[in-house]
DNA sequence: AGTCCCAAGTGAACCGGTTTAGTTGGTCCA
DNA sequence: TGGACCAACTAAACCGGTTCACTTGGGACT
């Protein structure tokens, strides 16, 4: 059936072991010989078996990702799928494969980490959504698996980062709303727990610091359309509202648009908004959404190929990716004068 | 280090063999030697090297799903990540991993297909997006992959399909609209070329028909919100235009339902809008999108306990699942009475 | 009592590569 | 001219399972 490197040996008249190093560059054959095998090996079309190099080699030829996101809420988050896009674009051109893992929970997510190193299934993994105090780290160690991290951890991390800064993104929809008149600015964030969403709030408050405004009010909120509604509906309830309110990502920043409007407030004349992401709907909404535009598909095949040099033996430094950039579009303008404002 | 087959028969004192068939229930070994092999096994914390299986066995104890898109609209469309989810619900109770490509083109997706067999990736594969004149279904039938398609080709398929119909869906929206008094319902509808685009086209069409409504306008639009967008431009720029969009999606429902309010059209008083897929998103929208409540994460753990199923050597014939609903919310209501309807 | 048969279990081959230990033949140098 | 040394290569072991061919011992049947 297949062809095997016995059937390539035979063919050229040498040793398994000799078309084994003329494969993969070795000494123990002469020049010519070498050259003599890949012909043959290319006439019959070999493909070594990944199995059988596996099997001695004990890898995988893969790499992991697990996703911890609710399957249910999964689907609303735009960042995966162009990420994991971005991964690919990068394993494809190696004999690499991308084994992808859904997990439900903290729990499922530490399982599904040892099943993959159980099983040896990867060689390494991509570690996205890190926690302020990520005990995935740890687990990674005793695993024993190498890995790469988006963005450093706060916490001691042997594993190199490919870093993507969020907080000038931030600053400058801070820096480019108080210049719009805005004093009231409220931030929206994802869980805390998240060193994304922590970041993104910390350079809220230092842009807002910068500028002399204090105490802007901030919500924790979980990345959801439907935690959007509800921050957005506690801000406008309050007795101050916000004249403008800085969502961490696309979706919040629809759902609050969408019920600010339902309010009868209009956007931006009575509430400036702003989102993260730049998704695609962004673009298309009324009016479209002034946001900030990250590149998860170079995210992915960056942090895709420091992987594969990782496993490669190479030097483990941090990669430092362009910082996402402001997109400023109609849902923001200058700031009303409100009562108390 | 890890332990292996040869420590399990060395310390029950049988041999190789014997440990194998213990392990996979198979006559060889009596039931006591059985169980003091499994014994000795789960002390020493044996895990049996899938490599080592895949190797002797041929298999690679992973499936496989190849995802044609867009990269950068990917991240738009809400079905992927849940049906992924959902696929992983099912392999997770399994000793199967799910390996996952992206490709950009049609070749790009065929050359995957062909990467994941040469190398042996996977054992089957889930087929997505089926297309009216779909050649991947003779290319895996070339490849000897076993597969299952998401609903049945038009053309001959030897895979086991899994089907969720989604012509009752749009049937009922059709006569939802019908009974609110729309007699001009109009259809963004989806490439064409996939049969789930033409389904909900023909579905339409017929209830239309049923209706003893004559000449609905169709656009073949693509899924995204610009088209959506672009959609809803030519429709409502028409000399007759409708009182009610269908659109194959609920991105596209939402760059349309927010285009028709940016011109000053009152949603649903002037324009009753319906979606498709119910993803989070559509609840929080100013109004609420109508639409038709799919259920990918079933879908995808069908599929995939179907698949495993197939690998098991069960009979392989079509499974149906529920059809997904209208969900009514306040993006439809009832007919204006426009001049010339 | 002898034959047959089957369950139980062993040893070795096998999957398709890599790697190690060992062999061969040629060159260099004293 | 003989020993040292090295490049070039082979044979076999190895990775960790599965499976095939074969042996052994006990019970049933004649």
């Amino acid at each position: 059936m297949t062809v095997t490197i016995k059937d390539v040996a035979h063919a050229a008249g040498v040793s398994k072991g000799a078309v084994s190093y003329a494969l993969n560059g070795r000494p123990g054959v002469s020049d010519d010989t070498r050259a003599r095998i890949l012909k043959v090996a290319g006439e019959l079309g070999w493909k070594p078996s990944l199995r059988a190099k596996g099997l001695s080699s004990a890898k995988a030829y893969a790499v992991g990702l697990v996703v911890a996101r609710n399957p249910l809420l999964l689907g609303t988050d735009p960042f995966f799928p162009a990420f994991i896009a971005g991964i690919e674009t990068t394993l494809v051109e190696h004999e690499y494969a991308l084994v992808l893992t859904v997990a439900a929970s903290d729990e499922a997510e530490e399982q599904a980490y040892r099943k993959l190193a159980a099983e040896g299934r990867v060689d390494g993994v991509i570690l996205t959504d890190v926690r302020v105090d990520d005990s995935r780290i740890a687990l990674l160690q005793e695993l024993k698996i190498p890995a790469v991290t988006l963005n450093r951890p706060e916490t001691p991390s042997p594993f190199p980062a490919v870093c993507m800064d969020d907080t000038n993104g931030i600053t400058d929809v801070v820096t480019y709303l108080v210049s719009l008149g805005h004093t009231r600015i409220a931030h929206v964030g994802g869980p805390q727990t998240y060193i994304h969403g922590r970041s993104r709030r910390l350079a809220w408050q230092n842009a807002l610091s910068k500028a002399g405004i204090e105490g802007g009010a901030f919500i924790e909120s979980d990345f959801t359309a439907a935690g959007g509604l509800a921050a957005t509906a506690v801000l406008l309830g309050s007795a101050q509202p916000p004249t403008a309110i800085i969502f961490a990502n696309d979706l919040m920043a629809t759902a609050g648009q969408s019920y600010a409007q339902s309010l009868g407030l209009a956007v931006p004349d009575d509430l400036s908004i702003t989102g993260y992401d730049n998704t695609e709907l962004a673009t298309y909404l009324n009016p479209p959404l002034t946001t900030i535009s990250a590149d998860p598909l170079l995210w992915g095949r960056v942090a895709a190929q420091k992987l594969l040099d990782l496993l490669g033996g190479a030097r483990s430094e941090d990669v430092f990716l362009p910082s996402p950039a402001i997109v400023v579009r109609a849902s923001t303008g200058p700031a009303a004068s409100v009562p108390g404002g």
